[in-house]
DNA sequence: GTTTTAATGCTATATATCATAACATACAAG
DNA sequence: CTTGTATGTTATGATATATAGCATTAAAAC
């Protein structure tokens, strides 16, 4: 099953490393960027003991007081089966509370503890994209925001 | 006063949608861009029976014959345990053969079934891709990939 | 007023992705 | 010969994500 190789010997001329046929698509690119900020944002919170998308949840909830489960999942793209774990574990760790409005939907608030919690993570997220941020011009900023959206709201 | 991400059309009094303060953030739009092609070409393949990262393997492999496991790996960043189950399944499909050169390490090329396979591919990626930057101007995209790269290549 | 519909929270489960540790083998360098 | 390094491999765990179904609640339809 195995096929042989007349030259078992010396890179010739092949020194230059394999080369990534991937590396002009966008989609490719994309998610080798988003990994990297991702990874780099999930030790940035870990030692206070936040997930990406707990630190993303929370920050939904500051902006928008008494929101649901289901509309964060919404703006987040998060499913409503996945909520559940998330807001019953942020709930436990005394960082939002849970009130009541209408029909089974929950107002979500922060408490004084997750205010104090998402002033640290503001800094540290802004830390974070200016380290990812450092090469590019102000008003090509502006630019690629906008692409992404477009890539994404089609 | 925060800014809006929902149809302009209906004036709502009382609602006007939930704001979303991730959006002004690099990977927060990253991550959603990204995950929108990502789930986009995973539907343009479904019917090939191919993943994303099946067929990225196999294109590396196509622009880099008797390129190793961990090769791969390390151009896609992929664990090298995790290359395994890749390899041998698509060595099952009959869509690449194994062969050996020094050591260990298996020379990977693909089969005239994978080749084939291959061109069906490349054709199904230029439309996905053409899709999502249809409103970017050809400048444009050559600035947003080279941005892209700096993001993840530091 | 009763029935129907829709939305929410929730559970359970499956799957997919990704990371880590350990091991055996093969080769190179000391 | 010993040591070191790299590969393929297995096993395992953690995480993320998706699907299906259920109960409850409110509003809409009748």
């Amino acid at each position: 099953m195995a096929l042989k190789l007349k030259s078992p010997a010396p890179a010739p001329v092949e020194s230059a490393g394999p080369s990534n046929p991937l590396e002009q698509l966008l989609g490719y690119q994309l998610r080798r960027a988003s990994q990297a900020m991702m990874a780099d944002l999930g030790t940035e919170l870990a030692d206070l003991d936040l997930k990406v998308t707990e630190m993303s949840v929370l920050m939904v909830i500051e902006e928008n007081q008494d929101i649901t489960q289901s509309e964060i999942g919404r703006v987040l793209a998060i499913q409503r089966a996945n909520m559940v774990p998330l807001t019953t574990q942020l709930e436990r760790r005394g960082l939002l509370r849970k009130g009541v409005t209408t029909g089974r939907a929950q107002a979500l608030r922060l408490t004084p503890a997750g205010r104090a919690l998402m002033r640290e993570c503001r800094k540290r997220v802004a830390r974070h994209e200016a380290r990812f941020l450092a090469g590019i011009g102000k008003t090509q900023r502006e630019a690629l925001l906008r692409h992404l959206r477009m890539v994404w709201e089609g």
